[in-house]
DNA sequence: TAATAATGTAATACGATTTTACATGTCCAC
DNA sequence: GTGGACATGTAAAATCGTATTACATTATTA
């Protein structure tokens, strides 16, 4: 981070990290592209051999946060192990944890108005994160009675936005965390396990 | 929105419209202060005598979309009518539908970072909307087998983060919106339906 | 090692923010 | 009604972020 002479070094990285601090302390608009360029000790003028703008730095770091949540939300599932059930549950506590721990990455990659859409490298590192979810869905839905049972990726998709929600409304870690009488990842338990339950979860099938 | 003469005679009024448009077509961090004087057709300065700074308009904007969002609930939910089945179908829907026909007044209230905590109004408003929510919850959970039932606030939270989550990812009115290859308002529907059955609902109890 | 690419700075133009002093209009007490 | 207080507007100016351009320095490599 700290320069040795007239070139910086590292900038590109010293810039990430120079908006993951500044977004972590004054959320997503609070930070400037001159702000990162000052904590990076260059001139203002210097991030822009990097970035186009500062949408672009956003983008970059909302990239880096996918593949970080990607590799948490993959470690925590690790393989269904040692069954599907706990192994869900340990990928839920990982997504929450992600969104409180990580609250700088969890604002560039879902509050910013980042479109995912445009960046083909952005797009594969959020569909891949989501690809976790959905291999998850699928191993929960093998256990499922086949009858009515609903394709795996609208189980995915109903865990992932309870998911989302949950961490979005109550299990940020920041002062935008609308307060409730339980931990987010005790309501997020319980709202699978009665989703599963209907589901037929556990009856044979 | 036009004005007279030397006052404007409704300023306070034509700032939000101004930004509800700005941040509409540019989404929450793309629209200044100075953009909405502007738009209204007063100078730069005239804004500060309504308003402390750019946040506390984003702030007003916000309260009025809470506003706005608990009558939309509230009519949607119209007392539990015909039957709280249909009628929480009927909100889900309404909630979803403001998500994707208000982006301003729902990235306002969910996404600009505007903390519900510390403006009381700001706080009565958003627990407002919530109120309908519950009420709702609790309709619902009065036909449920009593036996292990969760408490009305943990099923309302469920059927609120489920709701936006689904609205956050996937029924935004905006370039954010994730592609899914099915309406958000059937997303929301089959994953309420099983999370009902899961509580048991439609058995007898 | 010399040319070239990569990466930094300085200077500059422009616009947004925010304050201060001042101008104009509204409205209520009398 | 009218005069003064208050509300609400403008103008001007200081400060800062954005973004471009010309130039300076270092790294790379043929």
């Amino acid at each position: 981070m700290s320069r040795r002479g007239y070139h910086h070094g590292n900038l590109r990285e010293a810039l990430i990290e120079a908006a993951l601090t500044l977004i972590g302390e004054k959320g997503h608009s609070g930070f400037t592209f001159a702000d990162a360029a000052r904590l990076a000790g260059v001139s203002p003028a210097a991030p822009y051999r990097h970035y186009r703008d500062r949408d672009a730095l956003m983008a970059d770091v909302a990239l880096r946060g996918f593949e970080l949540f990607e590799r948490r939300l993959s470690r925590a599932w690790n393989g269904g192990a040692p069954d599907p059930l706990r192994a869900l549950r340990g990928l839920g506590d990982a997504y929450l944890a992600f969104a409180g721990d990580e609250p700088a990455y969890y604002a560039a990659m879902f509050e910013a108005g980042v479109v995912t859409d445009t960046e083909p490298a952005l797009k594969l590192a959020s569909n891949r994160a989501f690809e976790v979810l959905k291999g998850a869905a699928e191993a929960i839905a093998e256990k499922l009675p086949s009858e009515g049972r609903p394709p795996a990726l609208m189980i995915a998709l109903h865990i992932w936005s309870i998911t989302h929600g949950i961490a979005s409304l109550f299990g940020r870690g920041d002062a935008a965390r609308r307060k409730i009488p339980m931990p987010p990842s005790e309501l997020l338990e319980a709202g699978v396990l009665v989703y599963l339950r209907g589901l037929g979860f556990g009856h044979s099938g």
